[in-house]
DNA sequence: GCCGTTTTCGGCCCGACTGTTTTCAGTCG
């Protein structure tokens, strides 16, 4: 049983329970334990084998009760009841923008309204803005949201909606009296889709910001405009929020925007305990005694300022070391950053080489020379060329004769490269297909005479692929697996397989995992990545470029290791040349010592 | 429902914008 299943459960009872109107601490329980299990490394099935489940954060007696229940029957008696109080539909209603709960309950209890169908039906018979509370444009909002939901907005995907922010961040910087501007939110903590791009700017002047935010050309609809914040919907859809803010607020701001959601209550959380208000003004220190009254008679005091310059501010503030926005997703880094245990984040200028690229040998757009030169221009000290073989249906993919060919050529431009004052050096790859029967494409003698070979899946994808993957580690001559889960975001679901299992093998096996850096695939995601961490396995950034501007995709490689927890010393490819091919060797599977 | 250097009971982060209202509820992040 998978962890998202088990955290779609508690979501699913969450939203019955706010449609129901029940206590919101409650419903956020829920929530919290919804988001703790899908993102946590390791399968909640083990931890519940081990009994352990109550050490998780945010899951207590309850619902590790739930939890055990579906772990063993497959099904939850509460949540069954759950469903038959109301009507499916309205959950799915809840999932329209602007319809929360308390509107969803009135369009039900008013006029009927079950599911998207029926309100579709009662919109255009203008009957929701004669409702107490509603006018012309609740209901037009409404009727906004609905279309948009049927138009099925996604979200968007790292790679591409990261360029749009950096455009607009630029723009903003342009305009004067703008002092500081910064990507916040998901954005900023490079999650590998992307809801709306959040920026912050800080102005003395925000009203200029804001006209010129909701004027910029690649604007399509002004959403919301306010005097510090504004939403736009740009051209491509995607949906973009400014705040602006003092500068004296610049940090507290940026934390508070940068989340996630979860990440901020446990830090204000932390900041009450210790008599401070934290928000996105700076942060608070108030008395005992002044809290009391705030209490009692809602009376505005001024509490007095402490800080909110910068983010290593509101850390200190509660105690805490800075701590990356990668990381800030509550899924113990705020815990670890007590100990004194978080890790140091892998960096772009750690990487030294990449291990997973195309040319025109197979379906690449350049030769193996311009790669060379580009992967040379980015400091690189190696560039492995891996062009696929025949069976992945490329036309003039790699047999036997070709991958000669290729070898020949890089000895030649290595010749040709040579240069006392660098070390550069292009290495002999190949990404070679694992047959569905987890053989390899090419013969073991020609495989054994590159320096490294990538395997990976490229067919038959419905298949569970644990078997096939265990026999392709299992051969001495297999050094990488390409993007283990095969997965392409907004495209297509990973396909079946153990991973645990696969980690495991890989582990007897000195076999190294692929993160694929493309954006559309970053696979392993960040939690594989930081599940092989714990298991004490080494990863491979590769870029899987078939451009040599697809180079600089490594930066959202960079970004899901760090996501994962991942330090230098987790990544072999920020190894030196030397040591790179120490570990790999001659000839047969290498020591996997460093 | 969870949790405990305020508490095993009584708390639980905080504010902006919108639309409908004359002071606020709902939604969102």
């Amino acid at each position: 049983m998978d962890n998202i299943y088990i955290a779609n459960v508690f979501h699913e009872i969450a939203d019955i329970l706010e449609l129901k109107g029940e206590d919101n601490f409650r419903i956020g329980a829920y929530r919290r334990a919804a988001q703790t299990i899908e993102s946590l490394p390791q399968n909640i099935e083990e931890i519940a084998q081990q009994g352990r489940l109550k050490e998780i954060p945010g899951i207590g007696e309850s619902i590790a009760e739930k939890i055990d229940e579906i772990l063993k029957t497959g099904r939850l008696h509460y949540l069954e009841e759950l469903r038959k109080t109301i009507a499916p539909g309205l959950v799915v209603m809840l999932g329209i923008a602007g319809l929360g709960p308390k509107t969803v309950l009135k369009l039900n209890k008013e006029f009927g309204v079950e599911t998207l169908e029926d309100l579709e039906r009662l919109l255009p018979l203008h009957k929701i803005c004669k409702l107490k509370g509603f006018g012309e444009k609740s209901e037009e909002n409404i009727k906004k949201g609905l279309e948009q939901f049927k138009r099925h907005k996604e979200r968007g995907l790292l790679g591409k909606v990261e360029p749009q922010g950096q455009a607009i961040v630029q723009e903003l910087e342009k305009i004067e009296g703008v002092d500081k501007v910064s990507l916040a939110g998901s954005l900023r903590r490079m999650k590998e889709t992307i809801g709306d791009i959040d920026i912050l700017c800080t102005s003395k002047k925000p009203k200029k910001v804001i006209d010129t935010f909701c004027t910029l050309p690649q604007v399509k609809e002004v959403k919301a405009k306010g005097t510090t914040k504004a939403v736009i919907i740009l051209k491509t859809g995607i949906e973009a929020d400014l705040r602006v803010v003092e500068p004296e607020a610049y940090g507290a701001a940026l934390h508070y925007f940068t989340g996630n959601k979860s990440h901020n209550i446990k830090v204000r959380t932390l900041g009450v305990k210790r008599g401070l208000k934290i928000n996105e003004y700076g942060i608070f220190k108030k008395s005992k005694e002044q809290r009391a009254k705030i209490k009692e008679k809602r009376a505005k005091i001024k509490e007095k300022r402490i800080g909110g310059w910068t983010e290593e501010e509101v850390f200190k503030a509660v105690g805490l070391p800075y701590i990356e926005p990668e990381l800030r997703e509550d899924r113990g880094e705020i815990e670890a950053a007590f100990e004194g245990k978080l890790p140091h984040l892998i960096k772009l200028s750690d990487i030294k080489g990449d291990l997973h690229t195309h040319t025109k040998y197979s379906d690449g757009h350049f030769s193996i020379e311009e790669m060379a030169k580009a992967a040379l221009q980015k400091g690189y000290q190696y560039i492995l060329i891996t062009d696929h073989t025949t069976t992945v249906g490329i036309t003039h993919g790699m047999d036997e004769e070709k991958i000669k060919r290729q070898m020949e050529e890089i000895d030649q431009l290595n010749y040709k490269f040579q240069n006392p004052k660098s070390k550069f050096k292009i290495l002999k790859g190949v990404e070679c297909d694992i047959r569905s029967d987890g053989t390899l494409d090419l013969p073991d003698k020609i495989l054994e005479k590159l320096d490294i070979v990538v395997a990976s899946i490229h067919s038959k994808f419905g298949m569970d692929q644990t078997d096939r993957l265990i026999k392709a580690c299992q051969n001495p001559n297999v050094d990488i697996i390409g993007h283990p889960t095969g997965r392409k975001l907004g495209e297509r679901d990973p396909y079946q397989v153990d991973l645990d299992k696969i980690m495991d093998v890989c582990k007897q096996t000195n076999t190294f995992l692929e993160l694929n850096a493309f954006w559309d695939r970053l696979d392993l995601n960040d939690v594989n990545c930081r599940k092989a961490k714990e298991k004490g396995l080494k990863i491979v950034i590769s870029t899987d470029a078939h451009h040599v501007l697809e180079l600089d995709v490594m930066r959202f490689g960079i970004a899901t290791a760090r996501r994962g927890w991942l330090e230098k010393e987790d990544v072999i490819n920020t190894l030196p040349l030397e040591q790179l091919l120490n570990l790999f060797g001659k000839g047969g599977k290498r020591i996997q010592n460093l």
